[in-house]
DNA sequence: CTGTTAGCGCCTTCAG
DNA sequence: CTGAAGGCGCTAACAG
């Protein structure tokens, strides 16, 4: 018999004796703060699962990734999940540089907005790791995701505003590669063409889903000739510069040319947003950003108790919301 | 000599040969994009360090805590640590339990805007894991953490209110037991000492940094028999509310009542802010939200590298800096 | 049912 | 310099 195990009967031997007499050997020690607090690195190593989840958004300055992110945080915690946020900052080496982190971090599972949906369609070798992607899904992706029907909001924005009497629509799209930007470009082409309208070359504007790009293209649609009477605008980011730009030129909205954004300009806070403070208030297309957050971290959840490494087809379509506000008015025909 | 070690040397023996006879046995599996893929996790467990810091914010809305965990992320990201995102909700309870997850899972420091100050205080039994404190700060504080001088920003905002005119001027307060809180009430206080003018129990409000107490306040001083002419408001989303308030009681600000916030109420987007937009343009008391969260992380990483579990009573204080725009109008005496 | 053991994948040390 | 072994802290499997 080794001393370690002679010891350890001593001891065993003695214990009953001491809580006989009356010592609390156990009360403190648990309920102390620390009690025990075990290595999860360490519990991660043995299980081969560490109770996190990776989530790569393209942009932090954006109100809608923002809420998205609120939403998965809730959902995780819930969950006893932890996340690993990532920023790719629109970078494609960036995002293939956090994914393969995550991957190496043996996370259990990514949500993805993607910046490179090429590489996703082409089927990344990505082992295993259960992914569910939001906002940007590709069309016809085989996989679980989370979106709204991009078509369909520009669409019915876009039928909005002729249904008050537009006929000069302007639109200035995001990064047309992406498919949340071809989408709403699809889906305001579409409008017009059911209500006969055409479309004039210089009333498309492509942008990049960025500030800059919104105020430059605002800036040249305002100046046009012949200006629009109307601009569907299709981020929250490019909306800032647009009506950066409006303001600038001081032409007056929603007299002289109304607005509708994509998302919220600014997170919802308890039921107030900003939109509602802004001059004009902001009419806009607003997705459920938190929502959305919400359902992809239960979505992938669920794949990872079910261990369900695909997500059998699961495409989760949100509706987005038209928020009727002030920056668009009806014109006389 | 066992079977396995048998079968190794002959491997060895026969490498040679291999490479001699022009197979690339290595070329292709080194150029495989997956090339090797080390299991962070095992790694962690061996060399005592996860590259992995935690943050933990008390409000994921608000547009400043968004900012900072931007910074964050960027220093983070570029040392090449990963960030564990927690929200707490300023809830206690909430913050000990992401706390405790956070040093289980062996994250090799923390940033915290503590929602209960007090524990930190009364010093954590914390392990020995480093910890940068930022925005919210006890006074006295002996360790690492970045803030801004929050009695001195109150004081110069409530200063320029002042020397525009006004006489009857009401303070929204945040959570008067958080130091950013009770800070920015004492720079009012003192500014309104020097300029010997009474403060009127009426025109101190107490808030707790959530939009619905800067709506009920606001309310609440804009309906007065002697309402202010003009109101320091004591974060952003609280000034959100005012604003909301303002907006509803058909007030006109500034002619009526002047407005000073604190915090951008929505992210700064390359160079573009919201507030230039809202009706009125907002003059607000901006705190260096990206700047303070790259200065915590890189704080916190020096302390890392350098070993010093103790921040050497270093306290990195920023200055906020008056954005004057058009929410305040002088006054006439 | 309790107590022991093997090994998760890596790095560091030490032997050859 | 190259290769083997031990062990980080935990848990699942197994032995008593």
């Amino acid at each position: 018999m080794k001393p370690a195990h002679r010891l350890r009967l001593l001891v065993l031997a003695l214990l009953p004796l001491f809580v006989w007499a009356g010592f609390d050997l156990f009360g403190p020690r648990s309920a102390d703060i620390r009690a025990f607090n075990p290595d999860e690195v360490a519990r991660s190593l043995r299980v081969k699962k560490t109770t996190t989840i990776g989530v790569v958004i393209p942009d932090f300055s954006s109100s809608f990734f923002v809420d998205v992110v609120r939403g998965v945080e809730d959902a995780a915690r819930s969950s006893g999940y932890s996340v690993l946020l990532c920023n790719s900052n629109d970078d494609q080496q960036q995002e293939q540089r956090h994914l393969t982190v995550l991957l190496s971090r043996r996370v259990d599972g990514i949500l993805l907005a993607s910046t490179d949906l090429y590489s996703i369609g082409r089927g990344q070798p990505w082992s295993n790791t259960p992914l569910v992607l939001f906002d940007r899904v590709p069309n016809g992706y085989q996989g679980a995701a989370v979106s709204i029907d991009n078509v369909e909001a520009a669409y019915s924005a876009t039928k909005y505003l002729i249904d008050l009497g537009h006929r000069s629509l302007a639109f200035i799209a995001g990064r047309l590669d992406l498919p949340t930007a071809s989408d709403r470009a699809e889906g305001f082409r579409k409008a017009l063409e059911h209500a006969h309208i055409p479309l004039r070359g210089e009333y498309f504007k492509r942008g990049d889903y960025h500030p800059q790009s919104g105020y430059q293209n605002g800036l040249e649609l305002l100046k046009l000739p012949h200006p629009p009477t109307a601009i569907l605008c299709s981020n929250g980011m490019m909306t800032l510069g647009l009506l950066r730009a409006i303001s600038e030129t001081k032409v007056l909205c929603p007299d002289e040319i109304s607005v509708i954004g994509f998302d919220e300009p600014a997170p919802d806070a308890y039921g107030f947003n900003l939109s509602t403070l802004l001059k004009p208030e902001l009419t806009v297309v607003a997705q459920p950003g938190y929502e959305m957050g919400q359902r992809a971290a239960q979505m992938l959840l669920t794949m990872l108790s079910n261990n369900e490494p695909e997500g059998k087809n699961k495409l989760f379509t949100f509706q987005a919301e038209l928020r009727i506000r002030k920056s668009v008015a009806a014109r006389a025909q």
